[in-house]
DNA sequence: ATGTTTTTAGAACGATCGTTCGATTGATTC
DNA sequence: GAATCAATCGAACGATCGTTCTAAAAACAT
């Protein structure tokens, strides 16, 4: 790794620390260049502007999420294993890139009109690949309510909220966390069988 | 009401629009003064500063919260109940005070220390409120999972999530959505009796 | 070693930010 | 109707914002 990649690849998670704590508009480049020990002018010659390390951030990470989670879906044959699947995928998604995930949550809807529309999108996405495994579910009266729409709400719910409340330095493991909130989305998904 | 208190009104009143779209740091104090239609000086008049607009805000409806959910709370007497109760409750001001809600909760965290203080108490709160009710849960033998803390959070990403994705101007009333909701949280959080 | 290109630093620009101030208006009181 | 007070306005201040520009330094190629 050259020493050109590794100001971008520093720059890149300095922002994503500060971008994700205080927001878009609360960040100023000047915040991210002063914090990593650089000039303004660094930023600018490596990512065009302000919206250019933003999209650059969430390009290397989030983006990639609904795939993950589409992945997760083919690995598995009957919808319930599928719904499983998928959770536990976004859920370990969820702790690899915990701040790059709040970065997208948080600021959604409250971004000019250009940079949330990719953010919008992928969360679009993302409620496709839910719905359908719901929408599969309910055909087979596996699913506890006739709303598909809204059990998919509620099981966002429930993992995006994940992110806002784990802390990697907890006292419990990763794994009971995620079963835990995994068995509490099930148990309110589906029906007992 | 005066002619000064309609002012004060409509001055909250278009804040709250702006900061609950925006967020805190992406509003500015002019946005607010020209899509009311009235002077810069008058929001200093009126409030003081931009903080003092941001928490008059809060103030006015979602610091009431915690009582509105004690309140429920201590109007039923089994932990069912009350959760069920609670939960209620908690939907209902979700749809009333939309805005304020989003506004405590997208900017809680990336707030300066002393605006972001009130917001964090207040959700400390209703965190206490929740963890009570499923600890006497608990204690019954009524709860599905061991681990307390981990369903309240479950059961606070559930109704947290409403209040991003619910549209008043959708195809379902809002009393199917509440009970659809309340069912998810009860089914995830309770043993079946 | 020299010339060339890539990368960094620092100063500066115009715009906008939150905030303050003095003057002006409107209402109220005597 | 004059005096007093509350409410509003417009201009201005210093600070900070995103961004640009120019020059120096570093890395590279020959």
């Amino acid at each position: 790794m050259t020493i050109q990649a590794d100001m971008r690849e520093g720059l890149l998670s300095t922002a994503l620390d500060i971008f994700s704590e205080k927001g878009f508009s609360g960040t100023s480049i000047r915040d991210i260049a002063k914090v990593h020990g650089v000039s303004l002018s660094n930023i600018y010659y490596h990512f065009g502007n302000k919206e250019g390390l933003w999209r650059e951030i969430l390009k290397r990470s989030v983006q990639e999420l609904p795939n993950i989670l589409r992945q997760a879906e083919a690995s598995e044959t009957t919808p319930r294993a599928q719904l499983e699947a998928v959770v536990r995928a976004h859920l370990r998604v969820a702790i690899d890139h915990q701040r790059e995930l709040l970065m997208l949550l948080v600021q959604a809807g409250q971004l000019e009109e250009g940079i949330g529309h990719d953010t919008v999108e992928i969360q679009r996405d993302i409620l496709g690949i839910y719905s359908g495994i719901l929408k599969r579910l309910s055909e087979e009266g596996a699913l506890s309510s006739e709303h598909v729409k809204i059990t998919v709400f509620n099981i966002l719910g429930v993992v995006n909220w994940y992110l806002r409340w784990y802390r990697p330095d907890g006292p419990l493991d990763v794994e009971t966390i995620h079963q835990e909130v995994l068995d509490f989305v099930l148990r309110g998904a589906c029906r007992d069988t």
